[in-house]
RNA sequence: UACCCGGUGGUGUAAUCGGUAACACAGAAGAUUUUGGUUCUUCUAUUCCAGGUUCGAGUCCUGGCCGGGUAACCA
């Protein structure tokens, strides 16, 4: 149980923060934020930077605010507010009192622009976006000033009123930063600060017109919040220079650090907000929540515990390297060790195979213990009715056997568990060929499980009493797509194209044991020789529960089966 | 090719004044097992290249090579 614990996961983000602590850059403060646009839901790359800023706030005895980047009212919408905020508490951090948006500052950043303005280093533009973007330049050529750039102080301030009052059309002009045209960095050709919007903002409503752009607001949000590191991905690192210069024009108090690290990228799913969306829209998942997709909500649905979640992220580790693909082997990993540890066993027989005892006597009901989870004895026992019709897994019988499968064959004795060995001496068919039924003998001495004469079996199987199961409905989840890396682009080929076939397939009328007849939506169990299963909490109806499969539980035999194939 | 960033087993990361290249996943083999699960043991496999400094280089220096990011009134 106590294995030994690795040694506490760093990276290149924490060395930063110990050798600001050793200097005393920040006097030894720590704070960070975790800044969701509120646009859209949250999925597991969020997860990452979550884990990574409210972690290392922990790890250094600091702080993590949750901050809503609420600068583009047309986008945003509260739905997502909440939903984000029920997210990060289900991964199981707590931002405490620090709920702050950047729309609450918008007063201050609106002073700080005009601050900017009187220092002669921004500017009222009317170049049409267009012309904006001509002006910029390209990657290789210089940009030029724009007619506008020269305005006087008086003038701007004017017109930057002019914009806040709603007297100017959206498009008609921006405020620019006043930078450097010729800058080999873009982002500091004179980057619009301020854009004019007439749209009702979900926390502001119509109080302003006029509204910060990313680069303007985050900087400075950070600085209000007296924030120490700054934590973003990789995209923003362009943008770093401009997060700098405007502190320092603005001379603010405070100024993070913006460090940047690499979104993580999972094998088998794709990751953008764009192409999420498009699987919802083109109804090819039942929804955001849909337990195939790699949102926190669809992850949850699924059955998959914030612990393991957790450990995921801790486990991958945090760096700079773009483009790195994570297998999704390793998230399957950490919530199979979380399960293990707590999951109730029960026996499911997923593809009945109906079991007749031919010498069981008629009406006969035995009742077996068996442990609740061999990993925590403290679990308990329960009880297991079994009788003279049963049901196993159409997977556990082979008529005609290959040499390394050691489950029911004809002629063949094994272990059902906790009960009795029997033999199969009779295989029934239908019409088309199809088994329908076994027929098979019990030995009266192996009751319990085990042979008083010692002679051994190679198999114990799961089973249900056919006249005590639960009929209901299990999902089996696998991959979305059957492509490592679908987002990858190419053209000509469509991530869509590789979706998984396969990655849901619903199974009715399976038997389960008695017990589950009361399970209750949210639990999760391990289905002996399965997999782990959660009940669905939307789905279930009161003595119906509806399971999805999490994850399978390793399967050396599928495995060495497939790799004979 | 303007600026910026990155290159360590199959994958993701670690190696903290330059000192035995390690951890996890994946893969292989075996032991245990009333779950072909768990657990345990073992194995396979790694520093982009070339010079230089040094007793010693993944780490420092020089020069290459390769890959990626960036030209929204998005974030």
């Amino acid at each position: 149980m106590s294995k030994p614990q690795p040694p506490t996961p760093t990276n290149f983000i924490h060395d930063i923060v110990e050798s600001d602590n050793a200097s005393g850059k920040h006097g030894g403060r720590v704070a960070t934020r975790f800044p969701p646009e509120p646009n859209g839901y949250l999925h597991i790359g969020h997860a990452k930077s979550i884990c990574l800023n409210f972690g290392t706030a922990a790890k250094y005895g600091g702080t993590c605010n949750l901050r809503f980047d609420d600068t583009n009212p047309v986008t945003e919408d509260v739905e997502y507010v909440e939903s984000i905020q029920a997210d990060i508490h289900w991964l199981g951090f707590d931002w405490q009192d620090r709920l702050y948006f950047a729309s609450d500052y918008f007063d201050r950043l609106h002073d700080f622009a005009v601050k900017l303005i009187q220092l002669g280093k921004a500017y009222v533009c009317h170049l049409s976006p267009d012309e904006i973007r001509e002006y910029r330049g390209t990657l290789q050529k210089p940009g030029k000033e724009s007619p506008y750039r020269n305005r006087s102080v008086a003038e701007n301030l004017d017109l930057f009123r002019q914009m806040r009052e709603g007297k100017l059309d959206e498009n008609a002009c921006v405020l620019r930063a006043k930078i450097d045209m010729n800058s080999p960095n873009v982002v500091m050709r004179d980057p619009v600060i301020y854009r004019i919007k007439k749209a009702s903002h979900h926390r502001t409503g119509n109080k302003w017109c006029i509204y910060p752009m990313y680069d303007f607001a985050h900087c400075l949000s950070d600085s209000i919040e007296r924030i120490t590191h700054s934590i973003c991905t990789l995209e923003f690192e362009n943008n770093r220079p401009l997060y700098d210069w405007i502190l320092d024009e603005l001379k603010v108090e405070s100024h993070p650090q913006q460090i940047e690290f690499a979104r993580l990228n999972l094998s088998r799913t794709v990751m953008s907000k764009r192409k999420l969306m498009q699987l919802v829209n083109d109804k090819l998942v039942s929804g955001w929540d849909d337990p195939r997709m790699p949102t926190l909500a669809g992850l949850r649905r699924r059955g998959m515990t914030p612990a393991a979640i957790r450990t995921f992220c801790e486990r991958i580790g945090v760096a700079k390297k773009r483009d790195t693909l994570v297998d999704v082997a390793v998230l399957e990993d950490c919530v199979r060790e979380d399960l293990n540890r707590f999951a109730l066993r029960i026996m499911a027989v997923l593809r009945p195979l109906r079991v007749v005892l031919t010498n069981y006597p008629e009406g006969q009901v035995d009742e077996f213990e068996t442990e609740n989870n061999p990993e925590d004895p403290a679990a308990g026992l329960r009880k297991l009715p079994f009788s003279k019709v049963l049901y196993i897994e159409e997977d556990d019988f082979r008529e005609d056997p290959p040499a390394d499968f050691f489950r029911l064959a004809p002629g063949r004795e094994v272990r059902l568990k906790q009960a009795y060995f029997i033999k199969c001496n009779e295989v029934v068919k239908d019409a088309s060929g199809k088994i329908v039924e076994l027929r098979c003998t019990y030995d009266p001495e192996t009751k319990g499980g085990d042979a008083k004469d010692g002679r051994k079996v190679k198999a114990t199987l799961h089973w249900v009493s056919a006249a005590h199961a639960v009929e209901t409905d299990v999902r089996l989840y696998d991959h979305l797509f059957t492509k490592e890396n679908p987002g990858a682009e190419e053209e000509g080929v469509s991530f869509k194209d590789a979706l998984n076939p396969e990655s849901l397939t619903t199974l009715r009328l399976c038997r389960l044991e008695s017990s589950v007849r009361a399970a209750k939506p949210g639990t999760h169990y391990q289905f002996l020789r399965h997999g782990y299963f959660f009940v669905d909490p939307v789905d279930s109806t009161p003595g119906k529960p509806v399971f999805n499969r999490v994850v399978t539980l390793r399967d050396t035999y599928a495995k060495a089966e497939r790799a004979r194939r």
